[in-house]
Order: structure tokens, then C-alpha cells, then sequence
DNA sequence: ATCGTATATCGTATATTCACGATATACGAT
DNA sequence: ATCGTATATCGTGAATATACGATATACGAT
């Protein structure tokens, strides 16, 4: 779902690049580490966890969803989120690629 | 030099952010692979297999000099770039880590 | 039906990013 | 000394990101 833009770029390098944007912020790197040590959580203990108002780690969930790092599921009035494993797994492979590709790596 | 910011987060998350940044632009992650493929290059060159202006590719450069995977050194009225072969192994390492404390991976 | 809780979204302010053309600087060549 | 080339920086505008409080929605419990 996620990726458009032009093709002024290869669009490996889009990929790769967005799902950089979404590591591109230490409160969505301290999410995930958290879904993983909690396996799912609701938002709410996602907010107690981190400094940051309920508005704005909401943004920020949205912004992994996007990527879909990261998936919600509604239950009753609450929302748990887990990381999405298989495109965890995907994107470390896209990294991993990435560097194997330089010399020095 | 670079990482500064508070203490919200940690010392870790915050500078594995910023290298996430500097990727979060498939230009940059195209000077990178031009780089890699040249060993080194001056701006006209990459400018010439950009579809970005001069001064935007200048802007480009800046940034991956800023997190230092990319160092420039002025020959005469040229700058001739390359990888900082440590820095980009040193962030490899650095996303390795990252992916390898998820279950998942 | 009402109340309280959980959470997404809206509105908004501010900051940053991205792109470009124009300009400034630096240097080699003439 | 002047000219041309290479490139960084400045100024600017448009778009996006980040943060927050306020609001809307949805649901369980009373």
C-alpha cells in the first residue's frame, strides 16, 4: 500500500529511504524495541512508556503503520499493536542488502 | 561532532535516528551507491547522474557529511568525496544490532 | 441512557526539509 | 589581472514533520 512518488529514483531506493524516515525518529525506534520486549500493547501503556502526549505517540504509531512495521488491531475501545514480523524481517533483509552492497562492508 | 538533542531518549536510539535520517532521501541513498561504485567522485560527477540541481546535490552532500558516511576533500576548486569506509561499517553494525534484538530476526 | 476510559483525528504553531536560482568563493589557466 | 570552471552557501517558497491541546468516536460498565 504504502510508496509512490516519481520514478526519479529506483524504486528499491524509494523503499528504502522511506522506511529510513521511519527510523528517522528515536521515539518510533523506542517503539518498537518496546512492542518487542511487550510482544503487543495497547497505546496506552505505549504513552506511560515514553515522553510524549497521547496525540503525538498516536502520530507516531500511525507513521509505523504506514510502513507497516507495525500493525493495530482494534479490541473493544482499545488498540493493540504488535510489529509486523514479517516486514521487520524484510526490511532488515533490505538493509542488510543495502550494506553487503558496499566494498568495505 | 554531530548528535546533540536531550536526554528524552537514548544516547543509542537518538544517533541510530539521525544515520536513519540521512538515509530517509533516495538521493541520498543514490550518491551512496554512485560513491561506492566510483571510489570516489567529485560533486560534478554526481551532479551529472542526479536529476537534482547542483546546489540540491550540494545540500544532498552536506547531510551525509553531517553523520560522516560520506567525506569531502577539496582538490584545488574541486571537492572530491567518498565513503567513510568506518563510519559505514561502524552503521551496519549499528542496524544489525538494532534488527537482532527483534524476536522476529 | 449516561459516564468514564481509550484512542484517533483535527486544528494549529513551529521547525525542518527539499528544491531551485542566484551569488560568493576559490582556484587554475591564460 | 582576468576569465572560466567547480562548488558551497544564501535566499526563498512549498511541502512535510513534530508537538500539543481539544475534540470526536467508540465502547464497556453502571
Amino acid at each position: 500500500m504504502p510508496i509512490a512518488k516519481t520514478d526519479t529514483f529506483t524504486h528499491s531506493d524509494n523503499q528504502l529511504a522511506d522506511i529510513a524516515k521511519a527510523l528517522s525518529h528515536p521515539a518510533r525506534i523506542s517503539i518498537l524495541r518496546i512492542l518487542n520486549e511487550h510482544d503487543s500493547c495497547i497505546t496506552g501503556e505505549i504513552v506511560d512508556r515514553l515522553p510524549l502526549s497521547q496525540s503525538t505517540v498516536s502520530q507516531h504509531l500511525k507513521e509505523l503503520k504506514r510502513v507497516e512495521l507495525v500493525k493495530g488491531e482494534i479490541e473493544g475501545p482499545r488498540t493493540c499493536y504488535c510489529l509486523d514480523e514479517e516486514v521487520v524481517e524484510k526490511t532488515k533483509i533490505a538493509f542488510t542488502k543495502l550494506f553487503s552492497t558496499f566494498k568495505c562492508c
